[in-house]
DNA sequence: ATAAGGGTTCCCCTTACTGGAAGGTCAAGG
DNA sequence: CCTTGACCTTCCAGTAAGGGGAACCCTTAT
């Protein structure tokens, strides 16, 4: 199976399933032309890929969560904790753009959004720095 | 003033302030001996920069925020309608990272995560492909 | 004189790819 | 046999927003 093939069938752009190669993350056999030939396997790990980056997972997640998957003696809590530390991760990021948002939210409601100059989102950015000083 | 001053005053470390100088966001004065002598008005400028990256603004963004916010002429509607588009990446965002936090925490929950290699998130990386395949 | 603690430029590193150039390969048609 | 077009290959450069560190200059105090 070429490139193209595989791109198809995994989901993954052939550029992406080229550079998955350059780092490791699989190796499949190249035939006399030079040309890559994927397995099944490779699709499968690629399709697996695929589905873990959508997931949000990095792409070292991803090479632990591979060796787990790849690993039939693992210990699912192996998986459950890297699982876990992704998942404080990303609630972590959903609390700071909640922080943004309302923010954002409260200042857009509050501009006129008119001709005139004055405006609060700008006098939000301006240093009021602080009474005290 | 010194480039640690300002980083001090400003929020800002200072490879940041160099930074935001190479890409032209200020542009500092520059003393005899080479070294950057920033005035009043630049840290004002760095702490607003601040402000607006801190909401998550892009540089782009900043840079235009920047422009209006000098420019007394402005329309506030302007300005709006940056903080409104930026609002709407963040909410597309945060709903992507809730539907990743909505599966995670789901696969999370559904694994044992004990020392068996049975794992419901594994399970769902691997390649149920399609029942019609 | 020298040591510490500023400052400066420059280049590489990060994440996870994407785009593009230059060139080899393959299958079909004239 | 030649060409054309669609593949494939590698390598180089760039993205956002800086961070780390080297090599070197400036200032001030001891």
């Amino acid at each position: 199976m070429n490139i193209s093939q595989v791109a198809l069938r995994s989901g993954l752009p052939p550029k992406t399933i080229r550079y998955y190669e350059d780092i490791g993350l699989i190796a499949p056999d190249r035939g006399a032309n030079g040309y890559r030939q994927f397995a099944d396997e490779d699709v499968h790990k690629l399709t697996f890929l695929n589905r873990a980056r959508a997931l949000g997972f990095t792409i070292e997640d991803c090479r632990k969560l591979l060796a787990l998957w790849e690993d039939q003696t693992r210990a699912s809590s192996d998986v459950r904790a890297l699982a876990r530390e992704h998942l404080a991760r990303i609630e972590m990021k959903i609390a700071d753009l909640n922080d943004m948002r309302r923010t954002l939210a409260d200042l857009v409601d509050a501009c006129a959004g008119d001709d005139r100059p004055d405006c609060p989102i700008l006098k939000r950015l301006d240093a009021p720095l602080d009474i005290r000083d």
